[in-house]
DNA sequence: ATTAAATGGCAACACTCAAAGACGTGGCAG
DNA sequence: CTGCCACGTCTTTGAGTGTTGCCATTTAAT
């Protein structure tokens, strides 16, 4: 592959002059230029972004740690992060860490080899607090770190309100949480917080089950579902922690013949696409992933160049109303 | 950050020796070993990589490229090479082409400049056609390229006839296949090829219909399935070619009143997430997602090291029969 | 003398960047 | 009108980026 120097060699110039030819750089000749650029087609060159990378001791990359991608909520939002940081520039270097903490620590370590200008991390677990290689900016989403950067968050405690107002207001007397993870701090919890405070003001009886950590990719929701629904018949308000449990607690009550919304109305979390796919489509609590990703994005790049960017950022929800309600 | 001059100026070495040991090449004392270790850690070294790229000329990198991340088949894929990726020391460079060529040919021009070690392409456009650098292996999935290194492809037409046989063989008596992209040369093209002939051998009446192009994401076949239904109300089968319409052929039903599967009976394509979320779950025909994306991953890796591969590999499908057929 | 073990020196990788150099132009004193 | 310098424009020189890999050197053992 042609190089700097090749192309240099092929119009008479040096290096340097091709060089700043192709970063507009200082005084360059309107022939030298034209002579550069054809060079450059003729030998069809293309930059070397890895010896530029070390030269200029920084990458344009931005390592994105999920702990699912197959899961629709981390597919959206590396679609969006994709393409925020692809419109300044950057590219994504994607890394799953499978839940699995040992994996989480490599990645980081990985992405410190390869020296990527910042990480964005969605991953949970707690390897993370012993990060603190202070050169690579690190904004963690839905999760709030110590020695994190920046964090992006939304509002998961009016997420839970929100769901239990709409809940309420729809009539329903006996309410249950279907809780993903049961970890500390995760954004599940502020979840269950807002929903439980609702129901407390209201008067409301509620129920709250949850899963172990790491479920996030499963559909074995069934069995605990079916266990919880049936031994309560009276529960005519569901609100899942995410759109997949709504998906499945959809499922559990078909199997049960109740009737959704009539017999028991039911709200979502996310509002990922599988949430307008089912029968009905379900309500949900939109999650503004895209301007989450967006300024995941904006705040790695920010604070790469030295600025300083907010500890924390809250993005507000909103109820999205389908027809499960 | 430290670098391999710093550490080796901590233990007294030159960088040759430390290197090694990094390396492990060559002769190096146990004592020696332990002494370098011992810096590496005061330090906190990490190798750079990207010093060590533009020394061995070549990255451990695989770039990605895909029409959408969001589609659950894509997301399928992408996690399933990410892993396959990562248990050989190699990370992936996430591109989101959108179907837009000149994002594609973008892409392909940054994966060249990144001097990733190979490409995986997804993505259908025609620019790829000019694509050929020799220095980078290209393998294609789900299409198949003149300058591509090589091919890997699931059975798209066995897929076809599978489902029509199911159909059929649950007593269908009129087919209809929805089809999601009309281009030529489309895996969906395989599919319609196959389900035709396996309609016309039994003498079964079909029909099909297709959208336009860059459908992968929309949640818009409604309208057209509406159309299509509702018009010819003996339709007592559809294949659909991708869960995702599958699944809302199953909304559309529920609208018209149609019971699946006693009034009518789907079968889907892909067997992603969503066809066992939706009531019933949906009968569809497997991809090996997983077979797939190990062996795109595996021949980009041989091919970067110069070995030959098969141009072009094919990978049976299955039928998975759930609750819709 | 030969060989093995352990380490060092140095060019190469493809690029950037600061500083210095070359070249032509214009101003101004002699 | 000439000679000199300063200045703006354009280009080159050369050092630096962190590693690797080849070759050389040293020491000790055979």
């Amino acid at each position: 592959m042609a190089t700097l120097k090749d192309v240099a060699a092929e119009c008479g110039l040096t290096v340097t002059t091709v060089s700043r030819v192709l970063n507009n750089r200082g005084y360059i000749s309107d022939e030298t230029r034209k002579k550069v650029y054809a060079a450059m087609d003729k030998l069809n060159y293309r930059p070397n972004e890895v010896a530029r990378s070390l030269s200029k001791k920084t990458t344009n990359t931005i390592g994105v740690i999920v702990p699912h991608i197959r899961h629709p909520y981390f597919a959206d939002m590396i679609s969006n992060i994709e393409n925020a940081a692809s419109k300044k520039g950057y590219k994504i270097m994607l890394c799953n860490a499978k839940g699995r903490n040992n994996k989480e620590k490599e990645y980081l370590d990985m992405c410190t080899s390869n020296r990527v200008a910042g990480i964005i991390l969605f991953s949970a677990g707690v390897a993370v607090q012993e990060f603190t290689d202070s050169n690579i900016a690190l904004v963690t989403v839905e999760r709030f770190i110590e020695n994190g950067t920046a964090a992006v968050e939304c509002d998961n405690r009016q997420g839970g309100e929100l769901a239990a107002k709409h809940l309420i207001e729809s009539g329903c007397k006996r309410l249950l949480m279907v809780s993903g993870v049961s970890e500390n701090s995760m954004p599940a919890d502020d979840r269950a917080l807002g929903f439980e405070d609702v129901c407390k003001q209201n008067g409301v009886f509620y129920k709250i089950i949850q899963t172990s950590i790491g479920q996030y990719d499963s559909l074995d929701y069934h069995e605990l579902l079916e266990g919880t629904l049936e031994l309560d018949e009276e529960i005519d308000g569901v609100f899942a922690s995410s759109d997949l449990i709504a998906a499945q607690v959809l499922q559990v009550c078909e199997k049960f013949g109740r009737k959704v919304p009539k017999d028991l109305k039911l709200v979502g979390f996310d509002d990922v696409m599988i949430s307008q796919l089912t029968n009905p489509p379900i309500s949900t609590i939109h999650q503004p992933i895209k301007e989450m990703a967006e300024t995941a994005v904006d705040m790695v790049i920010a604070a790469s160049e030295g600025k300083t960017v907010p500890k924390r950022t809250l993005l507000p929800v909103s109820l999205v109303k389908r027809e499960s309600t």
